[in-house]
DNA sequence: GACTCAAATGAGATGAATTCTCATCTATTG
DNA sequence: CAATAGATGAGAATTCATCTCATTTGAGTC
């Protein structure tokens, strides 16, 4: 037990916060670092089993909530799903469909360049963002020119 | 019946896309052309049924949805409640703290300038953005300060 | 290494939000 | 006005998240 990787960067911050390092809390960390990027939190139950399966769904959301409040972590809905979660460091950038819901990522991105701006404004210290666009992608478009104007 | 304000332009919309005009549906577009903002599909009932008082929780999910499609309106999900809905149009400026979830609005965007190169780059035609920065408002700064080095 | 205690946990109950089902109704077209 | 596909409302069913509480455990102290 205890055996994942208790010494990363994630578990001092968690360490230096004054939680107790739990089997788990390796496990999300873990199953976060990992795969990281748009996991629900059933997904993420499941994975952190794999690892330590007794893990428990509410300490799951436990684990999700206390990672979020400390910015490890930060849920996004996109599209018509639930949350799911992903780093909260840097940038996200989305393109979303209104209609059939499909999602392009693209990466340039303009928001750096406001960030300073506002740090400054509203004392806040910035981690990361999101950046995205809704409207029609072009199938969509075009199923649509034949019965609109 | 139908007496509401059927020759508006969402009604327009809703005709061209083959929809019945219906009062639950006058009803749903007239509250959210009236407030607009930031109602929960609970609040968007409140107020339906004050115009049309038959009208049923399942027919404004059900219109929620169809107007989500015809990209007249579109789920969003600030802080830590659940989905709420606006107007699908222009743009929307938050900066969240991740610790205590307040939200801070602000107005210039340089989101704008990104629109038409990636409506050419992806065949999109964008009708709204959504921008938030994350991160620590002052308040939760000063409060780390004393445990965090 | 054993002791202590607050923090953390898991299982299941509970609760809230959303979706589904289906019989009935109605807006629209001819 | 009649016909019909689409829309509706009521309540059941499902899904998702939170809460409760008895038990366990990490981590500091000796």
């Amino acid at each position: 037990m205890m055996s994942y990787d208790a010494s990363s960067d994630l578990v001092r911050r968690l360490r230096e916060a004054g939680c107790k390092i739990t089997p788990p809390r390796l496990a999300v960390l873990e199953v976060i670092q990992r795969e990281g990027e748009h996991l629900n939190p059933n997904e993420i139950l499941g994975q952190a089993q794999a690892i330590h399966p007794q893990t428990g769904r509410a300490t799951v959301y436990r684990t999700l909530e206390l990672l979020t409040n400390l910015g490890i972590v930060r849920p996004i809905y996109v599209g018509d799903s639930g949350p799911t979660y992903i780093r909260a460091e840097g940038g996200h950038h989305h393109l979303v469909c209104s209609q059939c819901g499909r999602i392009f990522d693209f990466e340039q991105c303009v928001a750096d360049s406001m960030e300073r701006e506002l740090e400054a404004r509203f004392g806040f210290r910035i981690t990361s963002h999101l950046l995205e666009f809704y409207g029609l992608c072009a199938d969509c478009r075009q199923d649509d020119s034949t019965s609109a104007a």
